[in-house]
Formats: structure tokens, sequence, C-alpha cells
DNA sequence: GCAAGGTC
């Protein structure tokens, strides 16, 4: 039989291209999580039948289990010895899933990642999912090494397949570890530190990053260059000539000098000379060279400084002008073209667009320059335009980049701009003068970059030897004056040059200091530090500056590079370099103060802002409620904070407290046309979940890990001790009430009401119970879904989910409801009542102990 | 809730 091939690529696209290129267009596709396309072929000198598919990115992505979720029961510096797991990424893509079932029965895999580390790494994700064991790579396992997806070097690469390079692989997985451990232990430290002492930070998270921190540092470092700048008076000579009829100034050798006397020293010898001599004329052939292919970093820089988007927005459109075919590939580092590029079908697409169509039609016929050499950094080739676009097909800010894609694209084959710079130099008193004429003789890309342009400056004829009278001699009196904010263009560059994030990232490093309130984007998109940014950079500067400067990446980076070159072992280089974090935690942790001082001077302390709202069920006085983000409750007298959900509004909720703890109740919700609402304890709410489990239930069942199905919040991280399940069936209709798991017998499967104390039980054995906003026809209750284990409940038809009434003993009928679209209404017996005290209204006629007991 | 890196 024919060997069958699976070939798997980085996404779908270069699947597409691949499959395209070896079966010569003759291919079937099948949908899937990926598509899959389908041909016959040759492989390894046999017939084959072919299949491509591809990832979309990472198929995994690494986190810490979820024992060390929770914030409020680990200390973040137990994160470094943590393990870490990897789980896909995307879940609901299925690519896991979808990469076993289509390698099932292939003879060989093809790995047709992006050649570079993380290419490398994905590599081996792909060979996790498939289930293959790594022994087999080599035999069974193939790296393709492409530098351009074009026939040529598809076909290349297939006839040189190599071995996936498992070194590279494991420096990504090294990179990955220490990210994770060293950003998510500080951002911990430092968020619930502050968090818990001011109430007008603005940030939901003190965030520290290896990348996002450095690229704040360089904001703040041009910010206090800025704020600390001591202006100089200065004073120069300004010179003034008359030559057939130009007025000229002439610009001084010396240019300034910060001593006013020594001015007027050089004013007088220059006066008392009273004439000027020309000294010397010289003129230069100059060339202005035209652009190398564009990369991302380049595209960022312009999009910022000239058209006014920033590096998020930018990335957004070029993607969308991306995946409509309109340019090439936006995520690039090389600036040189591939040798393969096709100029000629590239810019005869763009004859069609009347904005470039003269010029492009010129270059037609002329013929177009060979690119300047740029730099092959082996991923993508520059950005360029694939096809014509019109203002009308794409919108204003989609075009404007689009066409400077077009411009620069065509500027980088054009002719280099080149002119004659003349420099005429004088004497006079012994002090020097000179002038300089600009005269451009051919524009080249210039016509097409017009803002690139060389200014014409023209200058009268002058003569060696020549003797000019001097109009007058001024003394220029001015300051010296600070930078101004970094520019996003500026910070872009210096990310660039320091290895900071990377074409894909490097965008999403700002946005993240933006969101964070950490910077504020200013006119012409300069970036100006908040008091938050600057107090954190100044922050590590007293307690330990490597932690904001940019060598902290480079230090990373040239750790996992001993991994990718093979040179020292893996677990050794995360063990050594998160040894040395771990150390550097700890001395933050103790010096943390140091920086609190800072904060305690620009920020207030959570007693002195918010609003009284609600009772502290421990101390009864009120609390505080903050609304900055994050809005959360503080109680001055415990000195508690207690975290609310976020993005809605929070009032008291019929002044009612829990019964649970004491606290007053609060309602919160979210706004917007479907805006929903729901009542919580501030204190339950803030509950570890498992702590108070066990230390209420010894030799509980319950699980760490366990998750709550039963809390309908959205933003519930509870367990098992939850909120809001559905209203009561005593006092629902009046009184409000919100049948809460009882934390006392949880395991049990209990539900409480929290106003009437109303006790309604559960099924056992049950692993997952949930609301369905449904009602008893019978007695109006609320209507719950339970999934039941198959092994434990055999149940008719294998149904493993069934919904009863809380009340009544129906259990069955709205399943068979959901399922069949009718209702099989069985009714069975009751078994005796809760405790229920106060009586209240009941609706469901003679109360009994809910669901039957199974 | 947290990092940085892929990609959509």
């Amino acid at each position: 039989m024919a060997p069958r091939v699976l070939m798997v690529a980085e996404k779908p696209s270069i699947a597409l291209s691949v499959a395209t290129v070896l079966s010569g267009g003759r291919m079937s596709t099948r949908r899937g999580s990926t598509d899959v396309h389908e041909f016959d072929g040759v492989f390894l000198g046999h017939c084959a039948q072919y299949k491509v598919t591809s990832v979309i990115g990472h198929v995994f992505s690494v986190d810490f289990p979820p024992k060390y979720q929770n914030w409020d029961v680990t200390d973040p510096i137990d994160l470094f010895e943590a393990p870490v797991l990897k789980s896909e990424a995307n879940p609901k893509a299925h690519i896991s899933r979808h990469l076993h079932q289509e390698a099932r029965g292939c003879d060989y895999i093809v790995l047709w990642l992006d050649c570079d580390r993380e290419g490398e790494n994905i590599c081996y994700e792909v060979i996790e999912c498939i289930g293959v064991h790594e022994s087999e790579v080599g035999k069974k396992i193939y790296r393709a090494r492409f530098s351009s997806v074009t026939e040529k070097d598809i076909l290349k690469a297939m006839n040189n397949l190599v071995e996936p390079n498992k070194d590279e692989a494991l420096a990504v997985d090294a990179r990955q570890e220490i990210d994770l451990k060293v950003g998510v232990a500080f951002t911990r430290f430092q968020t619930r530190y502050f968090q818990g002492k001011y109430g007008n930070l603005d940030s939901r998270v003190i965030s520290y990053g290896p990348c996002q921190t450095p690229t704040l540092g360089f904001c703040v470092q041009r910010y206090l260059q800025i704020t600390t700048f001591k202006p100089e008076k200065f004073w120069s000579l300004h010179l003034y000539i008359m030559k057939d009829s130009y007025e000229l100034q002439l610009e001084w050798e010396r240019k300034k000098i910060f001593d006013f006397d020594v001015a007027v020293m050089f004013q007088k010898m220059v006066v008392n000379d009273g004439t000027l001599k020309v000294t010397n004329v010289s003129t230069t052939e100059e060339c202005k060279t035209r652009p190398c292919g564009l990369n991302t970093v380049n595209l960022l820089k312009v999009a910022s400084s000239a058209l006014g988007l920033g590096p998020q927005v930018a990335m957004q459109v070029a993607e969308r002008l991306y995946t409509q075919g309109f340019i090439s590939y936006p995520r690039t580092e090389s600036t040189a073209y591939p040798a393969s590029f096709d100029f000629q079908g590239t810019v005869e697409a763009l004859q069609y667009n009347p904005a470039l169509r003269e010029y492009v039609q010129a270059l037609l016929v002329n013929g177009f320059q060979k690119p300047r050499m740029g730099s092959d950094a082996g991923d993508h080739p520059p950005i360029t335009p694939m096809k014509s676009a019109s203002e009308d097909m794409l919108g204003n800010d989609a075009w404007r980049l689009y066409m400077y894609i077009c411009q620069h694209f065509i500027g980088s084959i054009s002719h280099d701009c080149k002119y004659t710079r003349t420099k005429v130099e004088f004497e006079s008193g012994a002090e020097l003068f000179c002038v300089v004429g600009q005269h451009v003789t051919c524009k080249g890309f210039t016509s097409i970059m017009p803002w690139m342009a060389v200014n014409e400056k023209k200058l009268p004829q002058f003569l060696r030897g020549e003797r000019i009278k001097m109009m007058k001699v001024d003394i220029y009196e001015g300051n010296t004056t600070p930078p101004d904010y970094l520019s996003e263009s500026e910070l872009i560059s210096l990310m660039e040059k320091h290895g900071i994030g990377t074409d894909a990232s490097i965008s999403v490093h700002i946005n993240n200091i933006c969101e964070r309130n950490y910077v504020q984007v200013n006119a012409g998109r300069r970036l100006v530090p908040t008091a938050l940014g600057t107090a954190l950079i100044r922050g590590y500067q007293c307690i330990d500056p490597d932690l904001c400067l940019p060598d902290i990446r480079s230090f990373i980076e040239q750790q996992i590079t001993l991994i990718a070159k093979g040179k020292v072992n893996h677990a050794w280089v995360v063990r050594h370099a998160l040894q040395q974090f771990m150390q550097k935690y700890s001395y933050f942790v103790k010096q943390i103060e140091r920086m609190d001082a800072l904060f305690e001077a620009q920020f207030s302390p959570l007693a002195d802002t918010g609003r009284l709202l609600s009772k502290c069920g421990k101390c009864t006085h009120y609390m505080k409620y903050i609304s900055s983000r994050p809005s959360r409750l503080y109680c001055v007298t415990c000195e508690e904070v207690y975290s609310l959900p976020q993005n809605g509004s929070i009032k008291l909720y019929k002044e009612l407290a829990c019964p649970l703890d004491g606290f007053e109740l609060l309602l919160f919700s979210t706004g917007g046309p479907e805006g929903k609402s729901f009542p919580l304890c501030p204190y339950c709410y803030n509950s570890p979940p498992f702590e108070g489990i066990e230390k209420l239930l010894p030799g509980s069942s319950a699980k760490p890990g366990m998750p709550c199905s039963l809390c309908p919040h959205p933003t519930c991280r509870h367990s098992l001790i939850s909120q809001g399940v559905c209203a009561c069936p005593e006092c629902g209709g009046g009184g409000g009430g919100t049948l809460v798991l009882d934390p006392v017998s949880a395991p049990k499967w209990k539900l409480c009401c929290n106003i009437c104390n109303c006790l309604v039980l559960l099924p056992q054995g049950a692993h997952r119970i949930s609301t369905t906003g449904k009602r008893c026809p019978d007695c109006d209750s609320a209507v719950l879904e339970v999934d039941f284990n198959k092994k434990t409940t055999p149940l008719a038809g294998g149904a493993t989910l069934h919904a009863g009434c809380i009340l009544c003993d129906e259990l069955l009928h709205s399943l068979v409801e959901m399922k069949h679209g009718r209702s099989m209404f069985r009714r069975g017996r009751g078994r005796g009542r809760g405790r229920r005290p106060g009586g209240g209204r009941g609706r469901g006629g003679d109360p009994k102990m809910s669901f039957r007991d199974f």
C-alpha cells in the first residue's frame, strides 16, 4: 500500500501553499479544525498519499497547576519551584485532537513550522499531539526547512528533509517557564502589596514582566531626563551677509558657548576685522539611498509617527489587509527580498491604482532597480502589496497604511536620490563660519515617498578668496531645552535595539503599559509615564535596577541560547536562572518599603479613599467601597481588603446580611442592554475555596480543583462555596431569598436559603449541579440540572443529565422534556422534609425533601 | 487577576 504522509504547517495559509505547490494545484480540501488538503504524490521515491494541515501558532501554553492559581493561599515565592503544566492554548479549536486523528494510520510526518526557535518548539508540540514517541524522529518524523513560501523553496525543502532540533525547542520551553515564574511571582506580590494599601492606583494589576517592565523603563528614563533637566543659557554669533541680493545667515563653527563675556569677545574680534573672507568652496555628490524591504518594526514606526496609528491598531489593520489578500504577511523581521520575489508581477498589479499609476507605469517602461541588500532573518519576506486596492474597498486607516506599504515597496526598487552639497567656508577675525546649499539632481525614490525628499537650498556663487561685506554680527541668547517625551516610534527603535519583544509582540507590550495605566499616549503619540509608572520604575531603581533594565531580557536570551546550541542541559539552565530570580525576588520583598516610600508620596491610603457602603461581619463597622480600579471593599477597623467582581456597579442589597458570616449582602450589576445582576456576600466571595470547606468539615471529600458548577456568577472563583444558586422556593417570590450551597454540608449537596435558612437536599452522587432558569410546572420552584457520573448512576438511554424541581420529587421530567421536546411527568414519592424554620409562603403545596436520593 | 510567545 502507498505510504501515507501527514504534513503540518504553522498556519492554514502555509498548509495551503505547500499543498498547492506539491500537488500542482490538484488537491481536494476537507474542512476541519484547520483545513486538510489531500493529494497523491511521491515521497522518498515511492508513490504516496499526502495530507497537509496546520496548527494555528502554538498548540500549548504553559501555566501553573490549579493548586497554585489561588492568590490567597499561594505564596508567590513558591511559584519559582512549582511544577508547570502545558495545556491547550485554545481548547475550543481542538487542534490536539485534530492532529491526533489526522495522524492515525500515517507512516510519515513532515513538519512545516516556521524556521525559528518558536517553530522548532511547535514541532515538538505537534509530535506530542500525534502521540508518536520522540525516538521516531528521523525515521518517521521529518522537518522541512524553508526560508520563504515559494515554489522553489518548498520543493528544495521537500528534497532536503532534516530532523527537528530538540535543543532549540527546549530553549523555548525554558524561556516559557522562566517568563511565567518570574512574571507571575513579581506581579502577584506587587499587586497584593500595593492594592492592599492604596485606593487610587487605578490599575487592575501592578504587573511585572521581563519585556513590559524595561519597555516602561525607557519611557520613565526619558521622563526623568526631562524633569531633572536644568536649562542653561548659551550665546552664539549670528552673522548676516548679502550676496547677489540673497540675505544669508552663516553658521558659526563654535555653534554655541556658555559664557557671555567670551561670546562678546568673539563678536568684537569679528566686528573689528570688518571683512569676511571665503576660505573654501567645496561641492560633493551625495546620495540618499532607497529603503530596504519593509519589516514590521519599521511599519509600526511609520504608522505611529506619520499616520498617527498606535502599534496595536496598526497591527490589527495590517492583519486585516493580510487576511483580505492586499498585503503579504505583516509579521516579519526581514528586510531582504527573497531571490525569487516577483517584482514584475507586484509592480504590474499596482498600475491599476490611480494614485500610483503614473509613477508605476514609468517604472515599468524604464525598468526598476534591484533592491538594496537587506537582512534576511529567515522568517518571512518583507511586507509588500499583493494586489491593487482603492480607498472605498479599505476604509481610511487601512487605506493609508496600505498606501504606505505600496509607496515603500515602489521606493525600494526606485533609484536612489542624488544631490549635490555645496559648503562655503568663511573666516573673519580668526573665527570660522560656513553655509551649506543643496541641489537635487535625481529625485529617485523620494518622488514616491515625498516626505523623505532632500530640501533644495540654493546658494549664490562664491569664489575662494572672495571678500564679502558683513551686514551685521549679532549675539543670540538662547536656553538649552530638555528632550521631548519619548515618542512611540523611538520606543519601538529602543525595543528593537535591546531585543525586547519580537515583531509580533512589540505592539502587545506597548499596549500593556498603556492599559495598565503606567503611561499615557499624548499628542503626537508621545508616551508620558503616569505617577504609577514612575513610582514603579523609580522603585526598581532603588531596590534592584536590574529588574527594569533591558539587560534582563538579554540575560534570559543568552541563557536559553546555551540550550539552543546544545551546550548546556535545559534543566540546569532553568534551575540556575530561576535561582537567581528567586534571590532577586526575596530581596525585592524584603526591600519593598523603599518602593513603598515612593507610593506613599503619590497615592492615598485605602482608609482615606472611597465611601462607606456595607457592614463588616467581623467588627460590624461600615466598610469602604473603593471605586477606582480594581473596585474593592476595605474595612478600616479590621484592615482587610475584600475584592469584588469588576466592570459593574455595586450597591447595598436590601440591607440583608449573609447567614454564614454576617457580612451585608451587595448587589452587583453589569451595565449595557443585556446587563445582569446578582447578589453576593463580600466575605464568601473572598473565601479561599478549600480552606473553608476543610475547616468546616474534617474529612471532607471535596477535592482541590473541583470546579464550582453551582455558582452562576461569571466571575465566581469558588469551588464549593457559592452564592445565588437559585431563588428560594419558600421566600423566593417576595422575600428575595437565594439558595446557596450550604458550606457546612457542601459535599452532601444541600442548598440553604440566605434569607429564611430553608434547607433543600439535593441528589447525592451528582458531580455537577446547575440552574436552568426554568420553573417547575407543578410548584413553580426552580428547576436544577443534575449531571451524574455514568458509572454510579446508569439510567435509561444512557442519559447522564437530569433535571428536576428542587421541591417536588420530580426528577426526570425536565430532562426528557429537554431531550424530546415534550414532558414525561413521572411523579415519585416524597421522603419527608427538610429543615424549614419560619415556614414562609411555600408555593409547592406540601413541602417535601427535594429530589429522590440516588 | 498574573508573563511572553505563536496566530485569527
